[in-house]
DNA sequence: CTAAGCATTGAGAGCGCTCTCAAAGGCTAG
DNA sequence: CTAGCCTTTGAGAGCGCTCTCAATGCTTAG
């Protein structure tokens, strides 16, 4: 490969005027640039990129942080939506992605290492089995991160999040829509912020509707396909009218519960969920559920993580995104019609 | 964050020495090494990536090429296994992960620059919608690359691929032991190596059988689930007892096909995959299919480049994964059972 | 006792680029 | 005509590290 040095050589002028070039600088006389873009062109120049950053003192290295990631992340289909996103915005501003799965036995070290070794210009966080030790070693260090989903604890940080409470709302008005009365809850772990957002979408609306809380069962669960099975089982003897699942996954579990138990969904019970995960739209019956803008994060995240890098010292920086309900057959929407809703229905955001 | 200098400042000794405590180097008295590592621990330590891969001429950076990723590589559920895989084993070795998931608008543009630019000391590239310019971008470049996947051409490259023609031997085996005459096959885009070898796999095995190949339809679908419906269509006059599909997705496809025509799987058409895709344990009858050793190809592929890396100028690296009969509901093994195969059987690879 | 050999350490030349500073030359204004 | 300014270019000091080579001081064989 050739050299800046090499290229001012051939071209006669300075390694000066060369990386001036190079970099679009305006103070160059036209005649000059053109005959070293010749001698670019001629060589096939590419700037090198490690030297360059060591010199300029920024990567254009993004890194996309996903703890516990490499046995869990990808099985929700979260992040094969959001890293394409991800990577596409990197792309367009010239920035490049590196991936950290971490596992949980060296993430303390890789992330040290991460934080410290001057590789990424910035980072993007999930925030999902996010541990301790990796959040104070983020917030204790220099360098620009940006969440995706908020934070447990407050800790100040940007993040990018989706209307978790207001898409519970929307969901738990939509079946007392429908005319159910005796509505359940199957919620996700505590430990995460949307879990919580969620429930206390459906726990305020359901509040605010002038039902006894105690009437209407909320059964955790931990977000996993089993845990749905089980909650619902612990649910069946109280025979809720619609069950509200914290994920699609749960919802998913539920009914399958249902189905053994000889029930039918949505006519004896509806289920409905939270995500629109692709199988949501395959499940028999088909489920009716909050769609969450997972594309849309991972442009947002990564704009907002390059503004904050390119202009250090703002505000910080929150978006919320709005999530969108979309109703299909499991929420019994077609049959009971007490409220003239379409088939499908786009929330205002 | 602190340099080797300071390091070097206060233990009162060389930047060489530092490096050498630093870089593990045997040429260090334990007082002075000892000395070294309490400031390196103080002080929190840690060498800069960028200054170090351009001394070292090294990144220890290694690239996923995607081509044409953005769009098509994540709605398969490939990469969300092998990528996981892939990171997890560059961890291991203290190897970092690119991501370059290229659209085709910029495609030759980043391609050159990931080329040309010294990020990267090895590349791993899929095969899948690999244009013919990055192929040969790749062949004329030093930068050492392993493939996934067999390129359609001959090019030379190192590669890592499963078993596709073994697989759908054993499969088109399967099905001729269940009592299946009128075997057709729903093959893949012919302008990938997988449908051929798959394709010539059925083919050959059918031909040894005494089959007479043109009773057999071929049909060409394009690996997505509509191409499996539209070419089940096709098919349907010819009345074929079995149906092996490419992969799982237009098995799915021919399934669906099949249901709207009124005909049972797998009583009335027997319908088999290959993949082995989450999806094809979770349809309804539970898809027979070729199961792909996806995680182990992520290890594999990144053991191999890392090799390569490390000690160049070796010979030509192919490793092919044996693949696996997962036996399902689709094939109507537990019905007709004319071969004693047992529910699930695995190929001794 | 001397030469050779080894272990330990330091000096210093890069790696390829950016960026500041200064120099050179031409132009305009007073 | 000269001071002052702008445009264009070059010189050179790093960025933080690696790696080769040489120097130093000891040990040991002859």
């Amino acid at each position: 490969m050739s050299t800046l040095e090499e290229i001012a050589r051939l071209s006669k002028v300075s390694r000066s005027t060369v990386s001036r070039v190079v970099n679009n600088d305006p103070h160059v006389s036209d005649a000059t640039r053109a005959r070293v873009l010749a001698q670019v062109h001629r060589l096939g120049y590419q700037p090198h990129a490690i030297a360059r950053s060591l010199a300029a003192g920024r990567t254009r290295i993004i890194g996309l942080l996903v703890p516990g990631g490499i046995s869990t992340a990808f099985s929700d289909p979260f992040f094969p939506i959001f890293i394409p996103a991800m990577a596409s915005t990197c792309n367009a501003c010239d920035y490049s992605v590196m991936l950290w799965l971490t596992e949980p036995d060296y993430e303390q070290r890789v992330v040290t290492q991460i934080l410290g070794n001057g590789l990424h210009d910035g980072l993007i966080v999930s925030t999902i089995h996010l541990p301790d030790e990796i959040t104070d070693a983020l917030v204790g260090t220099a360098l620009p991160f940006v969440l995706i989903g908020q934070h447990i604890r407050e800790v100040g940080a940007h993040y990018v999040d989706v209307e978790n409470y207001e898409g519970a709302q929307k969901m738990t008005q939509h079946l007392l829509g429908l005319g159910y009365k005796r509505v359940a809850h199957i919620c996700g772990p505590l430990d995460t912020i949307c879990a919580r957002h969620r429930r206390n979408g459906f726990l305020d609306v359901m509040r605010a509707g002038g039902y006894a809380v105690d009437a209407h069962p909320i059964v955790d669960g931990d977000f996993t396909e089993a845990s749905g099975y089980d909650a619902m089982l612990d649910l069946l003897p109280a025979r809720p009218e619609a069950v509200f699942a914290g994920n699609d996954l749960m919802a998913l579990g539920a009914i399958r519960a249902l189905r053994e138990a000889g029930l039918r969904v949505p006519e004896d019970v509806a289920v409905v969920g939270f995500d629109d995960v692709p199988a949501a739209a395959a499940a028999n019956p088909p489920l009716t559920t909050i769609r969450q803008p997972t594309g849309r994060m991972g442009v947002v995240a990564t704009e907002m993580l390059i503004d904050v890098i390119e202009h250090p010292v703002t505000s910080r920086h929150r978006i919320v995104l709005p999530t969108e309900l979309v109703i299909r057959k499991s929420c019994g929407a077609g049959m009971v019609d007490l409220s003239g809703s379409k088939s499908q229905q786009v929330s205002a955001g």
